[in-house]
DNA sequence: CATGAATGAGGTTTCATTCAT
DNA sequence: GATGAATGAAACCTCATTCAT
C-alpha cells in the first residue's frame, strides 16, 4: 500500500546544463526500459547510465514514478507534433491514414521502448496522471469529419481506435516486425473496417446473412 | 540479467488436500493480483490470503514467475472449451462470432484479472513459456473457412485478430465497461472490418477515394 | 545447482568514508566466522557486526561468497609480503623454514579464522575464484633451490608441502595449540622429511630394511 | 545459536525392513553430499534420493546431524576393519606403511565424499560426538613398535601422523589424483620423513648444516 | 510404521530514497 | 548544485522438522 508519489517534475530546468542532465536523464531511461525491461528498470541504473549521480535524478524527479512519467511525456510529445499535423489533411480519410501512419512510424521506431510504455501506461498511478488528452482529441476531432462513418457512440468509439490501434502495433512490436507499409496497411483495415461496420449498427453482420 | 526462474510446476498434488491447496493458491493470485496489481502482487501476499504457509506455496510453484504462469494457464483453460465449442459452428462467421463472444464474456468476468495477466504475458521470460497455441489455432482454423474473406497473410491475420480483440477488450476493462452486448459488437465489428479489407487487399481505401 | 553467485566487487571504495566501511564489513566477517561458524556466517549478522546496514554491505560484496571471497584475499594478503620475503634467504633450508615460519605464524595469530577459511577455500565456487598463486609460486621457487633435494614430481611435492603445512596448522588449530615454535619445529621435521624421502624415491623405505 | 540437536540414532533397526531403510538412507546421503556438495546437502534430497518419505528418516535420525555421524560412522567402520589388520604385522614399519594403504585406498574409493566427511567432520558439534578412536588407538599403538622411531611427544605425533595423511589425500582428492601407488608413496615419504626428523629433536636440521 | 503435506524462521538480495559532504 | 555512501523495508526462497492421515 504505498503512499501515492509525487509525480510533478521537482523544478522546471531553466539553465542550459539543467536541461541537458534531464535530457540526458531521460535518454538514459528509455536506453535502461529497453535494455533490461520494467524489472530491470531502476533510477541507480538511469542514473549510471545518463553519468550522473543518484543525488542529481532525484534533484529534477522527485520520484521514480515521475520520470515513468516524464519519459512518457517526452515520447508523447515527440509523436504530438506529428499527430496534430494529421489534421491539416481536410478530408477526414486521409487526415486518419496519416494518424495511422504516425502511429505506426512511432511505434517502429523504438518498438520496445514504446511497447513497454504502454504497459506501464496502464498502471492506474500513472493512468491518472498521463495526459492521454493529445491522441484522444485529434481522434474525436477526426471522427467528426463528414467523409468518415458517423459513429453512433463517437466517445466510444475514439477509445476503441485508439486500442485497436495500440494492440496492433503493440503486437508487432512483440514479434519484432519492421515492414512499416504492411503494418500501416493491416491498421488501416482494422480501423476502417471498425468504423464502418461500427457506424451501420449492430443489424450489419446479420444483415449479411 | 536475472537467472531464468523454474517454472514447472514443482510437484503434483496427489492427496486430497494438496488439490485444494494449490486450489486455494491460484484463487488467491487471481484475487491478491486484482486487488494490489501488478506491484502488490507477491508472494507473501498469495500465501496469506490462501491461509498457507509460504512454503506450501513453493512446494507447488517453483518461483513466483512459475505461480503467474499456473494463474494464465488456469485462465486459459477456463476459456479453452468455449473456444474450441465456437468451432462447432459449420459456418465461419457464426463460429468467429462465438468466439468473440467467448473473449469477451472470459474478459468481463474478471476484467482487471485478465487484463492484468494480459500484461504479464507480455514478459519475455513467460512470453516463450505461455501456451498461446489454444487461442491461436482455433483462430487459424476459422480464419480457412469458406465463407470468411480469404486472407492474403493468413499467420499475421490470425495474430492480428488476437491483437485486436485483446486490445478492445483490455481496453473496456481499463475503462471499467461491463456491457457485454455492446462490447460485443463493437469488437465484431472490428474483427469483420479488418477481415473484410485486408482481403480486399492495399488498394481497397484508395479505391474508395 | 545454484548459479555462481557474482564474485568480483561490487566497486570500488572511493572515498575515506567507504574505505572504513570495507574495512569493517571484512573485520566484522571474520569475526562473526571465529565466533559463529561457518553455519552461523551470514551477511546480516556481519553487517550488524560492523554497525552498517545490510545494504552497505551489498553496496560492495555482490553475494556472500564475494565477502568470503574478499576476506580470503585479505588474509592472503596479510601472509603475502612475509611469504616473499622468505624468498630472499638465499639457501633454500633457510628459506624454506623462513616460509614455515611464516606460515604458522599466520595461522595461530587467528587459528580459527584461518582453519575456517582453509574450509571454505576447499567449496569448488571459490577453490576457483582464490588466487592460490601466492604460496604456491613461492614453493616452487623453493623447491628449486640447489641445497634442498631435488624433486622427481616437482609440481605434486609443490602441492604436497602445501597440504602438510595446511593439515598440520589446522589440526594444531583445531586442538587449541598455541606453542608456536614446537608448531614450527614438527612442521619443519614433515616438510624436510617429505623433501628428503620423496626425492630418494620409491626404494628408500625398502632399502632401509 | 542453534541448540544443540540429537545425535544419537533414534533406534536401533533390528527388524530386516528397518535394516535396509537405514543402509538406503546413508547410501543416499551419501550420494547426495557427492553429488551437490554441503551446500545442497538437505534432508529432503536424501529421502527422496533413498526412495522412502522423509518422515521415515526422521524414524531413524531424530536430526539433520544425526544422519550426518550416521554416514561418518559407517564410512568409519569400512575402515575399521582394514586398520585393525594392519596391526597384525609385526614390525612397526609394515603395520604403518599397511595403514597408509588402508587410508588412501579408503580416500581414493570415494575422494569427493571421504573428502565432505573430513570437512564436515572439523565442526564442533560433530567433533564431539565423533569417535575418532579408531584410527587414533591404531597409530598410538603403531608409534610404540621398537622398529619406529621413539617419539619425543607420542600424543602429538598421533595427531600429527594424522593431519598429515589426511591433509595429503584430501589435497590429493581435490585436485582429482587417482593414481594410488604414487600417492601411496608421497604419503609414506611425508610420515616416515617426519617419525625420524622428529624423533631426532630440534636440532636435527641444524646438524645437517 | 510410513507418508508427504504443511510450516515458518531465517537467510539472501534489491532498490527507492535520503542526506552529509 | 552535485555527489554517492548509506539505509532498511520488503521481496524471494529454502529446508529442517512436525504431525495428521
Amino acid at each position: 500500500m504505498p503512499r501515492p508519489a509525487p509525480l510533478a517534475p521537482r523544478k522546471a530546468p531553466q539553465q542550459a546544463r539543467s536541461q541537458r542532465t534531464v535530457e540526458a536523464l531521460l535518454e538514459a531511461a528509455a536506453q535502461v526500459l529497453e535494455a533490461r525491461g520494467i524489472a530491470g528498470f531502476n533510477t541507480n541504473a538511469v542514473a549510471e547510465r545518463a553519468g550522473v549521480g543518484i543525488g542529481s535524478l532525484y534533484q529534477y524527479f522527485p520520484s521514480k514514478e515521475a520520470l515513468t512519467l516524464g519519459l512518457m511525456q517526452r515520447e508523447a510529445e515527440r509523436f504530438h507534433a506529428e499527430a496534430r499535423a494529421a489534421l491539416q489533411h481536410a478530408d477526414g480519410t486521409a487526415a486518419l491514414r496519416a494518424l495511422i501512419a504516425a502511429s505506426v512510424a512511432q511505434q517502429l521506431r523504438r518498438p520496445e521502448l514504446a511497447r513497454l510504455l504502454d504497459v506501464e501506461e496502464s498502471r492506474p498511478e500513472l493512468r491518472a496522471a498521463v495526459v492521454k488528452g493529445a491522441f484522444r482529441a485529434v481522434v474525436a476531432e477526426l471522427l467528426g469529419r463528414a467523409d468518415l462513418p458517423r459513429q453512433p457512440d463517437p466517445e466510444r468509439a475514439v477509445d476503441d481506435v485508439g486500442a485497436i490501434v495500440r494492440g496492433l502495433v503493440d503486437g508487432a512490436g512483440e514479434r519484432g516486425e519492421s515492414d512499416e507499409p504492411a503494418l500501416r496497411r493491416r491498421v488501416e483495415a482494422a480501423v476502417f473496417g471498425y468504423l464502418r461496420l461500427a457506424a451501420a449498427g449492430p443489424e450489419s453482420e446479420s444483415d449479411k446473412r
